[in-house]
DNA sequence: CCGACGTGAGAACGCTCGTTCTCGCTTCCC
DNA sequence: GGGAAGCGAGAACGAGCGTTCTCACGTCGG
C-alpha cells in the first residue's frame, strides 16, 4: 500500500508542477510521467483519467494551502496582527521564483467553463478562505462587512502579483488592509 | 475591403463569445467557423492561425473595456465620485448573466505559461488599467500608494465575483475602496 | 525449476485538433 | 458565351492527445 501512496504522490506532485506552471491542456501525460518517473501503466493505475489527477491535485494543493495559512496566522495573538499575517503569508508566497498567480484562479480560467467538478472544487477552495478571513474579522471584533473586503484585498493581491510580476501587491494589499481594519474597529 | 473587415468581425465576435465561456483549448476552428457563419477558407484568410485569433480578440476587448470605462467615469465631474465609478462598472459586468469573470485573468491561467505574446497583452492591459486608477487617484490629490490599492480591490472583486457566483463583490469593493479614498484624503 | 503473475517500456489505438487541399459551382469581365 | 478567378463545403492530412495493449522480463511460491 506504501508503494501505491507514492506512486499517487509522485503523480500529484510531478502534475502540480506541470500544470501550474503551463496550464493543463499544454501538458500531456507522458510529460507527467517522465517527471514523475513512472510507467504510464502504474500511473494508469493509480488515477482513472486526467481529469482525476487535476481534482486530486487540487484537493491537496487546498490542503496545503489552508495548512500554511494558519500556521503564519497562529504565529500570532493580536487579533489584529493576525489578520495582516495573511498578507504577510501572501507576501512570502509572490516571492517564489515560480509563482505564476493562484492555482485555483488559473484553473478557473482554462477548467470553469467545461469542468463542473473542477469548478465546484476551485469554489469551495475560495469559499473556505472567505471562512478563515470571517472568522478572524469576527476574533477581531470588527462589524461582518469587513471579511469580505479583506478576502477581495487578497485575491486582487494574487492575480496583481502574478499578472503584473509585481510581489509588492502584497504589501499595497496589507497597508489598504491595515486601513480598513483600523476603519472597522474605530 | 468591406468584406474582409466584415468576416474579421464576425470572427472575432464569435472566437470572444466562445473562448470567454469555455476556454481556448475546449473550442475548436470549426466551432468557431460555425458560430461565425464563415467558411474555413475565408477564415484562414483573414487570420493565420488560432493564436493570431485569440490576440486579436484581446485586443479588441481591451479596446472595448478601456471605452466603456472610461464613459462611466467622464459621466461623473467630482474626482472621489469618479473613483468610485470604476466599482459601478464593475458591479454592472458583473450583473451580466455570462460573465465568467476577468477574460484576460482567465487567458493568463491557460495561456500565460506559454504564450509569450498573449502574456504581454495581457500584462499591457492590467497596466493600462493601474495607469488608469493612477491618473483618478491623482485628479483626486491622493498620495501615490492609494492607485495600486484601488486596482487590486477592482481585481478582487472580478475574481470573487466570478467565482464565488456573487455580484456583491463589487459592493464590497466600492465600500472598501471609499474608506482607503477617504483616508488618503484626510 | 517452473509457471503464474506483476511490471516497465513503449507501441498502438481511436480520436480530435489546427491547418490545408480538392472539387464543383458561381460570378464577372471581355 | 467563355474562361479565369473566387468561393463554400467538407474531405484530407499530419500531428498530438488520453488511454490501453503488447510483450519481454524479473520475481517468487511451490
Amino acid at each position: 500500500m506504501t508503494a501505491e501512496t507514492d506512486v499517487r504522490e509522485r503523480v500529484l506532485d510531478a502534475a502540480d508542477s506541470l500544470f501550474y506552471s503551463r496550464g493543463f491542456s499544454a501538458v500531456g501525460m507522458d510529460e507527467v510521467r517522465d517527471a514523475a518517473g513512472v510507467s504510464l501503466r502504474r500511473l494508469y493505475s493509480a488515477f482513472p483519467s486526467k481529469e482525476s489527477i487535476v481534482l486530486a491535485m487540487l484537493e491537496r494543493r487546498h490542503e496545503q494551502w489552508t495548512t500554511e495559512l494558519r500556521a503564519v496566522v497562529d504565529s500570532r495573538d493580536d487579533p489584529r496582527a493576525r489578520i495582516l499575517a495573511v498578507y504577510d503569508y501572501l507576501s512570502a508566497w509572490f516571492a517564489d521564483e515560480s509563482f505564476r498567480g493562484c492555482g485555483f484562479i488559473n484553473a478557473f480560467g482554462e477548467l470553469g467553463g467545461v469542468s463542473p467538478a473542477v469548478t465546484s472544487l476551485i469554489r469551495a477552495h475560495k469559499q473556505s478562505f472567505q471562512d478563515e478571513m470571517a472568522r478572524l474579522a469576527d476574533e477581531a471584533g470588527a462589524p461582518p462587512p469587513l471579511a469580505p473586503q479583506l478576502a477581495i484585498l487578497a485575491e486582487g493581491a494574487q492575480t496583481t502579483a502574478a499578472i503584473a510580476g509585481d510581489p509588492l501587491a502584497a504589501g499595497h494589499a496589507r497597508a489598504a488592509a491595515e486601513i480598513l481594519v483600523d476603519a472597522a474597529l474605530a
